[in-house]
DNA sequence: CGTTTTCTGGAAAACGTTTTCTTAATCATA
DNA sequence: TATGATTAAGAAAACGTTTTCCAGAAAACG
């Protein structure tokens, strides 16, 4: 293997003097700097990042920390947006993206979670989906071991950033857009989570929704899951107008039970997943850019690893319509 | 940060002492053994996997390479079901994942390629989906300078192996019985790219198919596109009794294609991906899994890296029948 | 009892960078 | 012209491991 003290023989020059040619260092003579990049050029060497990393201390290492469910609904396309995304992002600014699922650190405490990331190299940490139950993770956050970034969680301190839609407003508009178009008047809201982040916030929403509306709003838990929002569905669908779900995903499981039921009801979603395409003829839903939230997470924690400090982060979300021909197209 | 130097240190033993016990070397002595890990453990000693990598001359790290592209549509699910499999073994056997995009390295040329890789410290690749179109990733496989396992492509070499179903037989089968169940007489076979490596197989088996049954099959390219199937069925499907595809994705495009026809013909699907449950009542496909295939590829990759030759390694596929309800359960 | 073998454990040289000092040379200033 | 400031480049010490080689002690052998 080539390597810097070869370079700097061939050039004429100290190892150091290389050193600060690859760095991009200022003073370095512009002869100097001809003389270093022909001498890489020939050798076709190429810089060790290991070495690199053990000398810095820095290895621009980055955990995407994902909520997979390796049996129950694969189809969920979210994770790998977040995947597509950051590994996009970390290319450009020359990070690497280790990615781990929570069924990977479920069972540790927070001792071993932290060694398991330190000797990992890893120096931050993006984390999707955390749930308030998640105790131990939460406390590593706190531990300040690491920079991270919490994407749909709440909290902000020197060491965490938060990025997030709006979830109570982007909940309200799609809803509100919805009931105005189909005219309903008595709904079925099959909410995310009990306890959960953004789960509370879109309730939030139709809460704030059904006041202005003079709604009363029969809510029920999904578990972000397709199969029970089926079975509330099956079960309370018949004697309402319509229903809003949560999420997408939820959105199909109530859209298939419908059929099934042999009933029409319209139905809106959340999240904007391709899949929802394939649901209905046009699906109502808010429509969130996952790669783009994924992309921002891993500038935020480069941010914070060059030592700013924790922030919130509001993107945008849209309210569309999803059709199939516009999904594979 | 806690060293090797202070346990060795406080355990009164030399650093290489510590070493060989970190290492599980043979001749440490029990007691030795014992006091470096009760100072490991007091100290919560975390070894530095870069230094080690450096010194060792091993980083463990491989690059998984895929093809989001494969198939336009951000539904299919197989990417990341490769990519579970992969980080799971790999976290199993002591290795790294990086994942990487055809689409981060197609522009590049073989040198850049190399370069790219080496200066990510990555010792093996495991390619999905390669093309035989893909000329610079193919001369990087046979430059030598990793280990490669190929998942749905030929090739075996010395630093080479490859890992795939049995393609023209399960394609074979899966047509045999749905065509027999179906008493169809009139086929319309949706074949996957010309020059395809697993087109090509799984075009073999309809032939061999067609010559047992004295069937001609019609068939036609679509390039696994769920647009392209739909476009093709739209042409062609009414004056066929069934329809064949070489893909579930393209099975799902007939399907859509169908219903908006208003006719019905029974379609047969290729891969077993869960969205495929969405498609009909139960659809008739070969079901890979497509998990076990990459963490065999990963197994596989270490024992290149320990020296193995390559081989060929075929894995089993199953027919089956997916349901709505099966997939969300 | 002397000699050889086996077993433990230590010393020290890598591994390929980065970074902090130094030094020498050039330049500007009064 | 002497003085200080600025610039360019080199020397060398890290960074935290692994690994090779060596020495001493204990065990085995004749």
């Amino acid at each position: 293997m080539v390597s810097i003290r070869d370079v700097a023989k061939r050039a004429n020059v100290a190892i150091s003097t290389v050193s600060k040619v690859l760095n991009h260092y200022p003073n370095v003579s512009e002869e100097t700097r001809r003389k270093v990049n022909t001498a890489i050029a020939e050798l076709g060497f190429v810089p060790n990042s290991i070495a690199s990393a053990l000398s810095s201390k820095k290895t621009g290492r980055v955990a995407l920390v994902l909520d997979v469910n390796r049996h129950v609904q694969t189809v969920d396309e979210i994770p790998m947006q977040y995947i597509i995304g950051a590994i996009n992002k970390a290319k450009e600014l020359g990070m690497d993206i280790i990615t781990v699922f929570f069924t990977m650190i479920q069972e540790m405490g927070v001792e071993e979670m932290i060694r398991y990331f330190q000797s990992q190299s890893i120096e931050g940490l993006i984390i999707c989906g955390l749930s308030k139950q998640d105790t131990m993770l939460h406390r590593l956050v706190k531990s300040g071991k690491f920079k991270v970034v919490l994407i749909d969680a709440p909290g902000v301190a020197e060491n965490t950033s938060s990025i997030h839609i709006d979830n109570t407003k982007a909940q309200y508009e799609v809803a509100k857009r919805f009931i105005t178009e189909s005219n309903s008047k008595s709904i079925l809201y099959i909410a995310g989570k009990k306890n959960g982040y953004v789960s509370e916030e879109r309730m939030l929403g139709m809460k704030q929704l059904s006041e202005e509306l003079g709604l009363t709003i029969f809510s029920r838990v999904g578990n972000f899951s397709e199969l029970e929002a089926r079975r509330i569905t099956m079960k309370y669908a018949a004697k309402k107008d319509a229903i809003i779900c949560a999420s997408d995903l939820m959105a199909i499981g109530a859209m298939k039970a419908l059929i099934d039921m042999d009933i029409y009801r319209p139905v809106c979603g959340f999240d904007g997943i391709s899949l929802m395409g394939y649901a209905g003829k046009q699906m109502h839903t808010v429509k969130q850019d996952f790669q783009t939230i994924a992309a921002s997470a891993v500038e935020e924690l480069a941010r914070l690893m060059e030592g700013g400090s924790g922030q919130e982060i509001i993107l945008p979300h849209k309210l569309i319509r999803m059709k199939y021909l516009d999904v594979i197209s």
